[in-house]
DNA sequence: GTTGGTTTTGATAATCATTGTCGCTCAGGT
DNA sequence: ACCTGAGCGACAATGATTATCAAAACCAAC
């Protein structure tokens, strides 16, 4: 009564928009923007609202299955989070393509930066931008 | 006639208002919003307006005097680069104050990551935010 | 001191990502 | 078949940043 029978207690109740959401995350190459998967949806034929996107994505990110990163410009990306927790990406500028790299080293860094100055709740977000080396060799054009 | 006598051929010409905005920035404890700076601004009597702090800003990141973040709800920050290029700002998310710390390892990290997967023209910003010990202690009140 | 031309300034409007609002719809349970 | 509540998405609201443009300030030369 308390509680309907669904899957999960806590988690997101609903399953067909969410999951068109994780696929085209799955599909694009690297952290993207709200807009960017609502876009590809689209494109893929699947009618859903640019909202429902906002929500599941928000909804996802505080269930952990996916993070957030914000670039240079102030943009919110996101992407899958693959298992292991210290996974970043290095993204091209000029093409949107990703490359997944271990930010171990900045992670653990960070943490004993934050204890040394008496600091908790660390919250760490790393963006890692360039130009890959396939946009570099056809800048000129 | 090309040129008139002036200070700087390329430097940004004026100083009246640029100046202003370097002193705010030093006087603020920490990273700061363009909003916060002009805040400041008013409050310690000078007339100057928004759309200045943000054009001076520009300015000063393009000149290397002042560098930006992005903090992880997408807000520019601005703060003066003191000399250490490596140097970076633990925030307090309370109070807003700023320790700064150094960063030197991300930073090689990142260059080394970059040449690893043939990226080049290398943008990082990291954002380290936390609570520091002093908002902690006051927490419940 | 005045003129001429350039630069700086800042109020206002425009842009754009993100968030809030609110009926509508639909699946399940009764 | 009806109820109920969660999910959905169009639309509006918010708020930071950027573009526009006319007025003011400035400098050098006359």
């Amino acid at each position: 009564m308390l509680q309907h029978t669904f899957g999960g207690v806590n988690g997101p109740r609903s399953r067909a928009q969410r999951d068109v959401v994780l696929r085209v995350l799955a599909d694009l190459p690297g952290p993207s923007t709200a807009h960017a998967i609502h876009h590809h949806a689209l494109d893929t034929g699947v009618r859903i609202g640019l909202t429902t996107i906002y929500r599941h994505l928000a909804s996802l990110v505080r269930a952990g299955t996916v993070a957030a990163m914000v670039d240079h410009a102030g943009l919110h990306l996101y992407y899958l989070r693959s298992g292991d927790e210290h996974s970043n990406t290095l993204m091209c500028t000029e093409c949107g393509c990703g490359v997944p790299v271990n930010a171990a080293v900045v992670t653990h860094w960070a943490m004993r930066t934050a204890v040394d100055h008496g600091f908790s709740d660390l919250s760490l977000s790393i963006a890692l931008t360039g130009v890959c080396s396939r946009c570099r060799s056809t800048e000129g054009r």
